[in-house]
DNA sequence: GTCGATGCAAACAGTTTGCAACCAC
DNA sequence: GTGGTTGCAAACTGTTTGCATCGAC
């Protein structure tokens, strides 16, 4: 079972106070430069286990990292991040479902999971009109 | 430009061949146990040139390793991909567009882009029922 | 007191890069 | 001959792991 230490309370707290979508270096560099003393690899150990536990959203950056953010919605949803700022905000789940079965049973697929993601500029980011 | 070397052709022909998303070190290693010398940088910076070329198409394994396959079509399609073997089967594009764009606007988003991802296993990896 | 969590540093995996030799055009 | 390409090995980045210590329950 998980233990409530010093630690992981301060990654939930960071994490329930964002919107955006961080990796792990950024929330151990922001949880460092908040005088919370914490080694990089307690934030892996944490961050796994807290998505283990349901508690966070994983998500792939693109280049070569992984993004969390805190997400206790358990209906099925999609993110739209701003690819500059990280923002993100909840979208409604696309209804794929049939879709999706669709297809996979043509095709013989069985078991199929659905990922959706997507990338824009939010309104804080683009360019306004130059 | 870009040259028609061995190593290039080598692993488009592989690709070619191939209707499974490969990662780099798969390349390398079926091109190397077929007796093509290559080097692995070489297979990276080809796999690299190719893809910003159009000539593949990209994916991310899930854990750690970008995958390729070689994809000419120019339409929006997805890829349904077999999560052990790694077959992938072509789908036609989801109609998302004036979804994304509606929820896109509502959030001050601009330039969504949207990637569609769908796992699930092949009629060959499948249990047969047992 | 027990056992999971932490910190540190070394280990890892995938990928990139510098540089000289090489070869397609 | 020129300039993109290759090979090698070292460097890098993100992440994981071993192990002794620490601390929540």
């Amino acid at each position: 079972m998980q233990r409530a230490t010093r630690q992981r309370a301060a990654i939930l707290e960071l994490l329930k106070d964002s919107t955006q979508f961080l990796s792990a270096q950024q929330v151990h560099g922001a949880l460092t430069s908040q005088d919370h003393a914490i080694a990089l690899a307690t934030v892996y150990r944490a961050l796994q286990a807290l998505t283990r536990a349901g508690e966070l959203d994983v998500r792939y950056s693109g280049d070569g990292e992984h993004l969390y953010r805190r997400c206790t919605r358990s209906d099925p949803h999609h993110h739209l991040l701003c690819r500059h700022c990280g923002a993100a905000v909840d979208l409604p789940g696309i209804p794929l479902e049939q879709w999706v079965t669709r297809h996979a049973q043509k095709h013989g697929f069985t078991d199929v999971h659905t990922t959706v993601e997507l990338d824009g500029e939010c309104s804080s980011c683009a360019p306004s009109g130059g």
